[in-house]
DNA sequence: TTTCTTGCAAAAAATTTGCACAATG
DNA sequence: CATTGTGCAAATTTTTTGCAAGAAA
């Protein structure tokens, strides 16, 4: 999946809430802009540091509740623990997560999601948000 | 959802396995045969130490994780953190979360299992297994 | 009595936070 | 310059583990 978003957009969306724009975030921002996987934080710090070594863990963790408060990432609790993210720009989509080595590849069902709308319906509840993840391995 | 397992069929499993029945473990079977909610390990606990104070944390763990193991219990990370268990005896079934509770209700839909199959299949995967939650709000 | 289990405390793993100093607008 | 943000270390939270002592078969 292409995300449209770039840092600059990331940066209109924090100046707007008005939050500062400094290194650190500036070299986060660029690198979640820059590829199209689903870092965990470890990831992401581990690119930041080539950038600027000083750079701390702290941070972007931080920095990821920031953009995730200001609706500008999505964080995904996949299994295995660690969270990881993705911009929230892209419009939504459920997860196949590939069990061997991470990769995740994204899709969308207007099918089932119709079916679960309808599901919860019947049970009395309006869904405020779901989660569908496939595990699965690479069919040879 | 009516859970047929009862904490005799737990120990039978333990039994075959060739694991010893326990004080401790007694008083976590039943506790998993009685009630009929997805609990977290310390509701787990707290409920075995009323029956037997001298139980630990790290046995209910251990315990579930043996349980586990033996394909006697599927362990569920929702939204929130902690691991929540439930009898494996039940065939499969998705998860409705109120948000607003915590209560947890089963579903099945035939049809959405279908699709998320014939998604996969499109993407040239094989399904190991699926995680699907809707996370809810009861209509009024 | 031999082997498996337990409780306790300490270790792990992921994430959050207090604080003094540094950087931004 | 007034605030907000940062790095670092320490705290949290959930779960696991080492070990000496205690129970089961």
């Amino acid at each position: 999946m292409v995300h449209a978003i770039n840092h600059g957009e990331y940066e209109r969306i924090l100046r707007e809430a008005g939050v500062r724009i400094t290194r650190p975030r500036k070299v986060i921002l660029e690198i979640l802009a820059d590829r199209d996987d689903h870092p965990d934080a470890m990831a992401i710090f581990r690119r930041a540091v080539r950038v600027d070594a000083s750079i701390s863990l702290s941070t972007v963790y931080r920095t990821m509740k920031l953009l995730e408060d200001k609706g500008a990432i999505h964080r995904h609790i996949f299994e295995g623990g660690r969270s990881r993210f993705e911009p929230a720009d892209a419009s939504h989509h459920d997860h196949l997560i590939d069990i061997d080595t991470g990769a995740v590849i994204e899709f969308t069902s207007k099918r089932i999601e119709e079916l679960q709308k309808e599901i919860a319906r019947k049970l009395g509840y309006e869904i405020v948000h779901h989660r569908l993840e496939l595990y699965g391995r690479k069919r040879k």
